[in-house]
DNA sequence: ATATGCAATTAGGCTCACCTAATTATAAAT
DNA sequence: ATTTATAATTAGGTGAGCCTAATTGCATAT
């Protein structure tokens, strides 16, 4: 019996999403041993399954010097944050989740296969832009801006801006957001920095005075108020 | 290393959802070949199968005599069932699907794992008693009324019922039901009933009659109105 | 140019859920 | 009671996605 439709398995999809977003962060090819760390697995069940994609032409791939996504892989990977993002949407603004408890629950949802379901969920949803995190959501046809936010970190005292997204995903960080009072689309005005450990002094919408350390200052995603 | 928790696979969920449903039917402990049948399997693997559920006591199996649900495994299957319910109400009542376009889509949300997503779930949807084709919908205990109905068959000539599930669950019925306009909670009056076919003629919601086929017939589900 | 250290690959093997072909059990019919 | 038909099981094998251990490739320092 052969396949009729080519098909795309669960374990594609996430070593796809991981070259993805591994390119992403390091602009290069993408290393055989960071994507074994990123999934979790072997460094040969990586190169293994590696060379099973670069068959099927989801990913260009030469012996040593990394992997890199073709269109096909590209266009499956983003389809995949595609539904990660919508069904994180959906799981704090339809069912009441916190964003630091949606991750793990969204890494199974966005591998149930139907067009017709994810097109669905996505107006159910208002159309969103963004995820629960500030991540941009690409559209059924893989497009999707660069949201043009910066780290508050690379902001100046007197910097007046919008919290849009975090850079750090972990639910320590998520949680320690929200224990501080601190929400996507705060208004940030950088008060001052202090010069022996780059914390910031800040002014949260216009009332609440903050200082914020720099670990946490260089995961803030902000933009131009 | 060992597993600290046990873990139901999908595999696993899907036998035992057949097993619960196979006995549903018959009454009777559950063979091989018919579950061979309803997973799309060959009977060596069932066989294979279930004596591995049989060590983890998800079943009872004594060889050649067919299988039973244990207490767990039954558990197992009615959580599975309650999984696919809600997730076919949900996508009926928030997704605009029709109840013949939730199946299969259904069949892959319900192996995700989360009791919490489900309780979630179950409240965001005003905890529904039944499904979208008239079935009930167990609570998060595995509890779950029998519904009291019957095939509009057994009816006689004068009975007015109203109808509340189907017994045939396959898209052609389902859409044969659509297209001629009947829908759960319709008021049916059987008016006659003919002798040599045993089609009936019917008044729906007191105004549009109809003849039914007693192909038709015998898998509407209704009660006394 | 060669040694050192780390990254990547190859070789061989495992488990899960499936398969076919061959064999054995069971129930029904003579 | 024996044949016959069908159901169920056993034996042996497959591909997907993983593993460890052994080997090879590559960059950097000497």
């Amino acid at each position: 019996m052969h396949k009729l439709f080519f098909m795309t398995s669960l374990a594609e999809e996430n070593y796809l999403k991981a070259v993805y977003k591994l390119h992403e962060k390091s602009g290069a090819r993408v290393s055989t041993s960071s994507l074994a760390e990123t999934l979790n697995v072997s460094a040969a069940s990586v190169t293994d399954f590696i060379k099973k994609m670069s068959v099927k032409k989801l990913v260009s791939y030469e012996k040593s010097k990394g992997v890199r996504l073709t269109e096909q892989g590209r266009a499956i990977a983003l389809a995949t944050i595609r539904k990660h993002r919508l069904w994180e949407v959906w799981l704090v603004s339809k069912l009441g989740f916190r964003w630091d408890e949606v991750h793990d629950i969204a890494e199974q949802l966005e591998h149930v296969v139907s067009d017709v379901l994810i097109d669905q969920l996505d107006r159910h949803l208002g159309f969103p832009k963004t995820d629960p995190h500030g991540d941009m959501i690409p559209d059924s046809k893989g497009r999707f801006a660069k949201n043009a936010s910066k780290p508050l970190l690379d902001c100046t005292q007197g910097s007046k801006v919008k919290l849009i997204g975090v850079a750090d995903h972990s639910n320590s960080f998520l949680q320690y957001l929200t224990k501080n009072n601190l929400s996507l689309g705060d208004e940030i005005l950088v008060e001052s920095i202090e010069e022996f450990d780059q914390s910031f002094n800040v002014k949260v919408n216009k009332k609440e005075k903050k200082i914020i350390s720099k670990d946490v200052v260089k995961n803030l995603l902000v933009v131009a108020a």
